[in-house]
DNA sequence: CCGGATCCGGGGCGATACTG
DNA sequence: CAGTATCGCCCCGGATCCGG
């Protein structure tokens, strides 16, 4: 999943390493943007592995945990666990997520403003 | 293909049909938001199909093509085509998609910042 | 309770070749 | 010049089973 350059493009946008690509293979994987979402609204609290489970509906055991670990990897989300019987897990946003978090939200924004419209110019396209 | 389960929560970001997600299943492919970015800058010029892929190294012809329609059918592209031999195809953002560069180019600046920082927390993570 | 391992289908995406 | 058509690979993501 993740695509594993190694120098990072820093100058132009358009370079294969683009950050911006990177970034949005990243966000744009199925359930990152909205564990993202979960872990920002319970900040600076943490989130144990079952209820953030519970907040994202429809999410799979598997995929919940691909993509923390993704998270993790990337240094967006920090885990802790207790090592006590059964284990308990724990997440956060890292001060990095935080800060990824205020552009997710805007383009959130957007999405609730701006997606009725793409849905009639999508209507108005099947007439056609 | 997906499921509609009712009428979609209007308060509720993770319904299924969360327009979030939604607009991220977009704008996450992987040509969109270079698309969207040079017509941004072109804006409110249009650019041609040849120079498009001119300006985007690495996008085939197809891929291309097929990223132009989707946006088209989204609403956030105009196409405009003049009826000579060869023909010429203009595009440009329509305002709708000229709204949603911003919430991009926020994205695209959090990327040029900390993608270096995400780069560092993958390597520390090899090591182990 | 947490999450790793495996199997599998579907779709994004690329390469190439062909039309008007 | 600007597409469309076809083929096929890869890998995301869902289901299920199992292990600590």
């Amino acid at each position: 999943m993740t695509t594993r350059p190694k120098g990072a493009g820093r100058g132009d946008l358009f370079d294969p390493e683009c950050p911006t690509r990177r970034l949005l293979d990243r966000v744009g994987t199925k359930w990152t943007s909205m564990v993202v979402k979960v872990l920002a609204e319970a900040a600076p609290d943490e989130v144990r592995f079952a209820e953030l489970k519970r907040r994202i509906p429809g999410v799979s055991q598997k995929m919940l945990s691909t993509t923390l670990h993704s998270l993790v990897r990337d240094g967006l989300v920090a885990r802790r666990v207790e090592p006590v019987v059964p284990p308990r897990v724990h997440y956060r946003l890292t001060e990095l997520g935080l800060s990824l978090e205020t552009p997710l939200a805007e383009l959130r924004t957007w999405a609730e403003r701006h997606m009725a419209e793409i849905d009639r110019a999508n209507a108005a396209a099947d007439d056609a």
